[in-house]
DNA sequence: GTAAACAGGTTTGCACTGCAAACCGAAATG
DNA sequence: CATTTCGGTTTGCAGTGCAAACCTGTTTAC
């Protein structure tokens, strides 16, 4: 057992943001940073996630105050709409960083 | 809402293995992927778990065939070496590439 | 009119998960 | 002797993600 140090950029990892971690949030995640808002139909296709799924991914970002949902009527159709907050923002761009250092550590 | 079509790489996080997505596991996988073996204590000090989510991480790395443990004893200290598997390595490579590709697609 | 289908989601049921803490046997220490 | 340390394993439990069931209103078929 020859020593291998690891680099921190590895080890960091465990502390990574969970909530963004969970593959499909961080899908979710992806769309929603790239975009001011997205109803949920949207998303749907976007993540290609079921509606139940969806849907209670979307409720768990919101009870952590990353997105913000608002429930409109277009005519007589429901329309969901979800927004990320700065602070959803924040997160999503420090799990990024740490996603990006995490991969440049990542033996080739 | 303006269209923002999201890369193939990013979506397909929601199939990337579960058992090295787990950040402990992670950490736990680029170790062993980086040695011929290792046994407990080195591990418990490379990735900075505890003994007893090291010892239950492990178990179900080796459940899943990831890795074999072997226990042996050093006079009369036990020792418990950990060698990651073929498939093993070769699932840890193909996480490894999809985290790079993603981390890729991720905007900066 | 009314039954059936559909749209747009939400809720439920449950097996599984990760973590902290408790536990264990053997060896060393006082 | 008893107590602590070493090298781990097991347990308890709150939380998780997923599939499937459900719900409310609207539209279509007859």
């Amino acid at each position: 057992m020859t020593d291998y140090a690891l680099h921190d950029d590895v080890r960091e990892v465990v502390d990574i943001d969970r909530l963004i971690h969970e593959p499909s949030r961080m899908v979710i995640c992806a769309v929603l940073y790239g975009v001011e808002s997205a109803d949920f139909l949207y998303l749907l296709r976007q993540t290609g996630l079921t509606k139940g799924n969806l849907s209670s991914h979307l409720s768990k970002l919101e009870k952590n105050s990353y997105i913000i949902i608002k429930k409109t009527f277009e005519g007589k159709i429901p329309r969901t709409i979800c927004t990320m907050t700065d602070e959803g923002r924040e997160a999503f761009n420090i799990y990024r960083n740490a996603i990006k250092r995490l991969a440049k550590q990542l033996p080739d």
